[in-house]
DNA sequence: GATGAATGAGGATTCATTCAT
DNA sequence: GATGAATGAATCCTCATTCAT
């Protein structure tokens, strides 16, 4: 009993990590259904056994995926740091982080096809949720200017972020690690053209 | 012969037409040539005189329909207002404007097909060169902090512009143009933390 | 082990009954092997150890089922009423109680698949054999007309009989039971065009 | 323009042949599309062209093949025989007649995949309506006894009818095509208990 | 005896593109 | 130049049946 049920999440668990490898290196489009299964080690069927169809695969992919990120922000968020700057610099370094360790899922999640059939637009509205309640709470603690839309900024941040770290993905060597999140980190607590040190330099000192 | 050349640009221009529509319509992998032709009132096969093939129809589109989007930048670039704050505006105010009087133009330009066969990302990268130029002309004029990264804080604007005008044609309703450009200015002139007045409300007054 | 062998009838009984029970709903061909394991509320693997297929299973919910019907029509045979009148009005009687007792059975003999898989027509085939050596002895008694032909005259009751049972289960708002008995045993006796008084009116007094 | 219309109908005829021919022969469901088209000459894709799906093929091969039957049907509607005998044996020899010239078509009419799709249904209901009107008419000027009911009596006559047709297409070496018009229209006019001689048999002469 | 995860053959259907007229 | 009938490769998914536990 137990080792059938075992077995069974072996067999899930190496078709969703199969499942990932060939949506990161072909695109989700261009993988076919019997491929995932055969590098899973297992006949079609199998896979149409654990998921209801590709889409479902490429559903449980991103949504187990992305749970370690998600849990991470939340974490970040129930327990604020002191300082704003502090924070920011801390939710950029948890992004940036996480993709690197998770390249592929950032692949597939930047996929046109997780695009397509909404997928990723729910985990980015999910993101976008949880921005724009912190900048709720923000302006009520008056950190954050009475911008004239929360929902329009919290759309930027994400749009922002989401955006290079697929370019990222794609160009590990055209930045460091420390670099993107100093930048990122700038960009978001002075905008594009202050003239003054970047806050955040002090901070990570 | 003048006759038949107008005939034959005139059927061009209603495939262009058209295509535009089906492709923002019902999305660009899902609208099959022969409906766009029918549309247009030819033959499928007179679509492949005028094309190479579909996707060379979703570039003449997304090319010809961005050009007069990228001639403005240029207007603005050669001709820039003696201000920073003014001339960001205006860059905002250009794309929001363009967008509004082409939101078919830009469901497709958003579409999955146009990421995945790279057309969007060609425009893309050509939105993220004339940004990077500007940026580097900026940190020379010393107007812009050596940031750690143009080509980073350059993608950043073109991922966060982008994303941003997708959603709102997605969303129009949620949002005044007015809003909208006030929002993104202020983002791009002093990011999403700092709590003094919004520079450009002095300016659009 | 007399414990064993009563929960196997047991088991066995129960796929019988929601076999028929789901083909006779959702058609033989529209049933999967596994449903029915479920709603009987045992593996797949336990049909497969009481029946050799599927279609097994369909041949034992109809022969089975229909054994029934098969003894009163033998007992009728076997002690057939005085009168010629009495017996075929019997029976259609009989038929037509069946089918009113066992609907769903009927629908699953009249579902294309036991067609297609010949086990409705083993069946068929029984009844006109019944017949068929009924109007040979009707023939040798001076009961019937030396008919042209036996055979046709076999197969001509035993199709109209089942077609017009098929129509009724799906139809049975359409007619009473009274009347559908009287109407069969008057089309049997007389035929569609005679102009006299119903034979087995008189009959059924 | 006009020979490329004709090409196309010859392309449909040839997928109406060639498909009665193989349903018939090997059963509908049994029968893959991609061998229908290469029958008849053309690619898989060509049939698509012409039919929705297998079953609009199989749809077109009923209806426009019954319809010569049925055109018969309403001539003999229309122009009634004077006497009742005469047009009773005239409407079992229209359709012993049509099952003798299209014995294809009876196949695939009465296979399961025609029944279970509802498309023999829908011809089935269309003779029975015919039935049924024709008895109220024959209730209105007294030839028929006011039977229990005209609608089970046309589904009886109808039912029959198809049954021994069916039969008679799998065995027709059982009977000769005389005998079983005259079995028919005797148990028609007579049923199956008459100790007179046949009606139709003097009509016949 | 019972279980249920795994198997994998099998076929309908689509649609971009061509080319004879 | 325009037409539109024909092409056919390509892939998804189902489900009866098995057999290791």
């Amino acid at each position: 009993m137990n080792a059938r049920e075992r077995s069974r999440r072996e067999t899930r668990r190496r078709l969703i990590e199969q499942g990932t490898l060939l949506f990161s290196e072909q695109g989700v489009a261009e993988t076919r259904a019997i491929d995932i299964a055969r590098a899973a080690g297992v006949a079609v069927g199998t896979l149409y056994l654990h998921f209801k169809d590709k889409y479902d695969l490429l559903r449980a992919i991103l949504f187990e995926g992305i749970e370690e990120l998600l849990a991470s922000l939340r974490a970040l968020t129930e327990n604020p740091p002191p300082s704003l700057p502090v924070f920011v610099r801390r939710h950029c370094e948890i992004m940036v982080f996480f993709v690197e360790e998770h390249p592929m899922l950032c692949r597939v999640l930047f996929d046109p096809e997780s695009v397509r059939t909404n997928v990723s637009t729910e985990i980015t509205e999910y993101l976008v949720e949880m921005q724009k309640k912190r900048h709720r709470a923000e302006i009520k603690k008056k950190e954050l200017a009475s911008m004239p839309d929360p929902l329009v900024s919290a759309h930027a941040v994400v749009g922002m972020m989401l955006h290079i770290l697929d370019w990222w993905t794609r160009h590990p060597d055209q930045i460091t690690r420390e670099r993107l999140i100093n930048t990122l980190t700038s960009l978001r607590l002075s905008g594009w053209y202050q003239n003054k040190p970047c806050i955040e330099k002090d901070v990570s000192s």
